[in-house]
DNA sequence: AATATTATGGCACTCGATTTCCGTTCGTTT
DNA sequence: AAACGAACGGAAATCGAGTGCCATAATATT
């Protein structure tokens, strides 16, 4: 658990996971979510296929994302056996919180409004099932 | 209207403005919803007593900050006057509003779920005041 | 010991965004 | 016309983040 993932930058104009992280991180992560105890050298025959690649390339981003704390690895004789630390979920979930934190600092009361508004226009549903969100949040709140 | 502010990125980890705009830009566009009809001129003179800094650089960040839509600038004799196009209220909404798009496209259940948490753990009595919202949009949307 | 494989450290490069300011033009004022 | 103030275009410098890879060191394997 606790994820340490800081100074990261959130770009709405990208898609899904991109908004995030960069291409190659990107790209690795979708594999590390899927698979277990690889190496790098796993993941660099499987992005090999798709594109011209070093093998250090592939080393130095995985190292990248293990100090992020995305990923984990120990060594196991000469070599790192790395996994995700935390599922897909998890991740965003945790990421998704120091954004959100992020705006409610600053931003408390135009961020509800919008938020609000957003949800509800997009999709008139799920504003009821934000609706009932917050009534189990109140409840939970109340003990 | 119609702020048509693109191409930004929204940093967690900085403070209020900065972490939508550049330093000098939110510099200037804090002066900019305090004041009204200034030219670059104005802008220079209260940003050199703070600190060393060239006429011009104030007018490409100006014109920049005109481009992207925050600022307005009409021609009067040879100088631009410029205004804020929009207040700071105004412009939060507005870009508070392209971030959350950005949140709820890629990842609409999660950042509910985490809005709701996050708000209710920060501060109980905005638990209240994000239900009214909710059910104000309830019965917008049922018209 | 020789060979193969992996890790480390460091460096260069791209990319986008921002900040900086110079050289020049243009319009106004004197 | 000369002098001044302002705009414009363009160029460079900086910065953060990410990507890419080489030379070298370290560790296994045979």
């Amino acid at each position: 658990m606790a994820l340490d993932f800081r100074s990261f930058t959130f770009n709405p104009h990208k898609k899904g996971l991109r908004k995030i992280l960069g291409d190659l991180e990107a790209e690795i992560m979708e594999i590390a979510w899927k698979d277990q105890d690889f190496l790098v050298r796993d993941i660099y025959e499987i992005l090999k296929r798709r594109r011209k690649i070093a093998y250090t390339t592939v080393m130095t981003v995985m190292s990248r994302l293990a100090d992020k704390g995305l990923l984990v690895k120990k060594k196991q004789r000469q070599a790192y056996v790395y996994n995700a630390a935390a599922s897909r979920d998890e991740f965003m979930q945790s990421t998704l919180k120091q954004i959100i934190n992020g705006l409610l600092d600053d931003f408390a009361t135009p961020v509800m409004s919008q938020f609000v508004d957003l949800v509800g226009d997009e999709n008139p549903a799920r504003i009821h099932q934000l609706a009932e969100m917050i009534e189990a949040k109140k409840r939970q709140n109340d003990d």
